[in-house]
DNA sequence: GACTGTGAAGCCATTCACAGCT
DNA sequence: AGCTGTGAATGGCTTCACAGTC
């Protein structure tokens, strides 16, 4: 039941925190201040200590916050203090670097299944994972209890895929096709078009000039 | 020399309706309105009017915008009718994926030249492109002529990386590390942290319950 | 009648500035 | 003295609503 809406870029910077006061534990730094990781990560101070009061108050006046205290705060805020399994569908090239990425694993995202349409691609090995067959969609997520799904098709094929995600019971999509996705309210839809970020360099290189 | 400063969101947006207009010619739709646009990305047909209102007066009252028209403009305005000549460092997971993405090259972004520090990867060939050592970085922005570098390397190498790009002449950025770089003023950056995506997906899960 | 273009209003996020604590 | 936590002020994007045009 949530009370307080979260402005989303607010949880982005949470993570974009929690990176930076990990590198900082490890680096043996035990106290930092919202000025400290509004300059390590590139925003304001203001702007930390606001994102940070949106959850509770978890510094010291005249001090700052203790590392690895904050760092745990987060990564409970975020959700990132248990284990998501995930789905991705598509082994493509983008779907095949996202299942082999390292930087999912390392924050608690349990990549379990690959799946594929190309017969070419169904029992290649992706890792220790072997790609699987568009058809057991629905039994995977539900015997490996998987609650996020990767959509990782060509735009043709995202609705359908999305689709069937839903109704196996995903909870949350994190959709890379260029295609905008219906989905019902209750479940998480995250859009990640990667044309659109080199475009948006390309509209500024032209328009700043 | 910018007059109006122009949202973000309102680039990004441009780069979807363009998508969607492009989509729309194909299928033979010759007119279309805010509404329909609107509708077609998942926005208010206000918005679509404000985003384009930015730029010129595209449409016809009572009529609405010719898609073919429209979307040559949308073009123009992001830059895309031209070729932009682009560098991959980093030929992991990742770079490789970005690399061999078809998406990238219908947008007008020509990949000429992937980079790698690690001796296995060099030589080895992604589609049509031959991996090559760091040590070309220099040579290859200048005589290509790159104007985009990708920073597709461990946070460990990025912010080294980007200097040598920067200092080679790259006018824009995209980097793909969980790092915060530093950039001077006249060159644009734009930073894909994948996990903090996965991660507000997770944050909304728990938070949405 | 339909739809664009746009000033005005509304809303939301960021920044300011300071009281309060250590 | 230093730094957090936060109400108030600011700034910027989105929505509203309607005059203008076809």
């Amino acid at each position: 039941m949530k009370v307080f809406k979260i402005p989303e870029a607010t949880v982005m910077r949470l993570s974009v925190y929690s990176r930076y006061l990990y590198q900082l534990g490890r680096e043996g730094v035990e106290t930092v201040s919202s000025g400290d990781i509004a300059k390590g990560v590139g925003v304001s101070s203001a702007q930390v200590r606001k994102d940070l009061a949106y959850f509770g108050e978890f510094g010291t006046r005249g001090v700052g916050y203790k590392v690895e205290e904050l760092y745990n705060h987060i990564i409970k805020i975020l959700g990132l203090d248990q284990q998501w399994n995930v789905m991705i569908v598509g082994a493509g090239k983008l779907g095949s670097a996202l299942a082999l990425y390292q930087g999912f694993a390392e924050r608690g995202f349990n990549i379990t299944t690959v799946l594929d349409v190309d017969e070419n691609i169904i029992g290649t090995k992706l890792g220790n994972i072997e790609v699987e067959p568009l058809e057991v969609l629905e039994t995977r997520v539900k015997e490996r209890n998987i609650t996020i799904g990767v959509v990782a098709v060509p735009a043709s094929a995202a609705q359908d895929v999305t689709d069937q995600l839903i109704k196996a019971g995903v909870k949350a999509i994190l959709n890379f096709s260029p295609r905008v996705l219906k989905v019902p309210r209750e479940v998480v839809l995250r859009n990640v078009d990667l044309s659109v970020n080199l475009e948006v360099l390309s509209f500024n290189l032209v328009f700043n000039s």
